[in-house]
DNA sequence: AATGAATGAGACTTCATTCAT
DNA sequence: TATGAATGAAGTCTCATTCAT
């Protein structure tokens, strides 16, 4: 985010005075807040987060906080929206640009949800998201509105893609969707939440098998007959 | 509740006397509240639920609680380590009575897992732990030692047996157990949470998919050559 | 107290049905109720002592104290109340048969109050008046009235008597009656508060020398000529 | 308050708002919360004590105690410690300094063990330790180790001095000390116990009166034989 | 703009008291 | 008459939020 501050007393923390970075506080204060909220929301889930562990994460004392953000309920909203704003918005060009191939496509996307979720500062968004969602079910619709069915409606295009190139077998659109985002959603779950199983799982390895597995098991012409329904 | 009683009477019992005698109620007392405590940890996350929900939920006050247990952490630990008692139970028995085709055991112990967690009532426990990892670890440990470890070991001895019969490629185990369990594992969560995605997801069917695809993705002579490692 | 009860199937407690002790049940258990809430009582402090406390050191179930005691606060009163019945009721004799020796009325006097005060079953309630005094200050005053009061006062006639007889100094006589009213208490208060010095102290000894040292410290002639007021 | 505000405004103000600036007020009160703690302490035992009635007599909420102390428990202790610090620490001075006379020494400790207990500002902890003494036993036993028993081996080597240079009786030491340790401690209790007798006791003419007495009592050669054991 | 002391509503928990059995 | 499960008022403690500095 931030990018721009760079100025040299900005180390020192929070005693600095710097003429030129002084001017930019206001608009970077706010993003120090919002890192530590979404770091904290997310190990503890929001109830569990003391506003005075966000503060003390953030650098400055509890009553800051509320310069930027007029509640507790607010600074959640911000910090689930703040993941709203670009994310899969490479999905669309990925289609677009794409030709040929629907199983290097499936690679792909699963690779670009990856990318979206997984290793951007949001990855804690959807284990948040599940957590709260009995909690802020309004919160939890626009997430759903707003991430997940973005994301899904690409998935879907690939796999309708696919099955239209004959590359895929005529499964349920909306069941291989749910099939595929599964694992990428786990591996992002298991990756915050440290000692729920899968501690030291190789993401990169286990979304290559992913990738193969899926790939391997939409193929429409496997070798193994078919028997069930 | 009971035939006669129509009189107006009746009205002001929001409080109903069912009709098992009080002193009986000692022995059904805890469940009820380990239910409802369980229900509402789950809805909306250990902090977020009060003494109160959990004793509105079973029916009685919030003292009464405290009648059978300690306080709101032991209730918790109470709820989980109640689903550790017959979980996978039955998983040994599976895998040595089934002889022969692996493709079969697989789609065998998937269901099972089903069964086994998804279809019990402590199928919000993955839910619930993921959420409290971070608040009790050591409670987390213990579940992922004595539920999760469990059920993995069954579908890594499933994966290694196709992989000696040749039915299966060769692949990591510990990669292809996570790959198995994610997509059961998000179908329970997306159980547990409203409006996070697949609201409407029909569970038997997706199972139906997740098996099918797996199968013929593990699958040894697959029509794509691989090349990754 | 109940000296009476002593039929056989008393002994195997709760579960007795004798008919020979039966109907005397009514009368004999609230003493053993007051004997439980007299201990925990003095032990604890009023406050801290729980109804639960009573009457399990009663051996009954503290629905059973309400049978025999509107509330916590009756109960208190009643065992304060207890301690006024009887004591001192043989001061009065004391000083009426007693002739002679002023020196070894005030040692009968002052034994005549450790036996009423620091031998029998109320010798906590000094220390319990003590710390409730601000708590129930009607009580306290009662307490004072119906026993203090009465102690003081014959220890106020020997000490005139003594004076009268030319055995004792001119003293104050309502200073006098404190000095020697305080090492009674003290010892009394040193009986129930385990750890607060004195956990070892010798009373018969204690007392011996508080007789002898008062004895002679009002003693008319001393060796050392008073000059004070 | 100050000079000028005796506008209207005023009546408004329960809440005092005092000259110091609230940022210094952290400073004070600790003490301050100290101060009401003690008073409601000892007035009313520990457990009668409700954590509002030590906030408003220190002119705080509630919540606010939390900031300075743990809990209640915790207050206790550090009303208890409090007490500790300077107590009888004068005690040695004044038995090196003084040569000469026991009679008299004996006269300075008496009157030094009033100041140091009785007339500071934690004369209500030997009241609150008899008490709470079964409730917190370590805690008594620290006032015992730190304060009761530091202030007896000083009346102790008051004794033992007047024993070997003849003017006192071969007296048990131990004995002894509690027989003068008995008078100023009730003294205290009474100061503390309102309606417990002794409401309008004239403490100094109490203790010169026990100084008397005690010194002509522990006299060695009184014109009275002794006769008992 | 930042601080952090103070507030007070609200959660957890205890326990005197009730009452069906 | 005795029991002890259940109640609910009250106390302890927490923490989101405010506000003087």
């Amino acid at each position: 985010m931030s990018e721009a501050v760079v100025s040299g007393s900005e180390i020192e923390g929070a005693k600095r005075r710097s003429l030129t970075s002084w001017r930019r506080r206001k608009d970077v204060r706010p993003d120090e807040i919002l890192d530590a909220a979404y770091g904290q929301f997310v190990m503890r889930g929001f109830t569990a987060t003391k506003m005075e562990d966000i503060a003390r994460a953030a650098g400055v004392t509890s009553g800051t906080v509320y310069r930027y953000f007029t509640n507790k309920e607010e600074l959640l909203r911000a910090v689930v929206h703040e993941s709203f704003a670009r994310a899969f918005s490479d999905g669309e060009d990925l289609l677009n640009r794409h030709s040929g191939n629907a199983h290097e496509l499936l690679a792909l996307v699963v690779r670009m949800w990856w990318r979206n979720l997984g290793e951007t500062r949001f990855s804690g968004i959807p284990k948040l998201m599940i957590v709260e969602s009995a909690n802020f079910p309004e919160l939890a619709q626009t997430y759903e509105r707003e991430l997940i069915a973005r994301g899904e409606a690409i998935i879907a295009r690939v796999i309708e893609y696919g099955i239209e190139r004959g590359e895929f077998r005529r499964v349920n659109v909306n069941v291989a969707v749910k099939l595929i985002e599964a694992p990428i959603i786990m591996a992002i779950l298991w990756k915050h939440s440290d000692s729920c199983g899968a501690a030291a799982l190789d993401v990169d390895r286990f979304l290559d098998e992913v990738i193969r597995t899926l790939t391997h098991g939409l193929a429409n012409k496997s070798p193994i007959t078919e028997q069930a329904s």
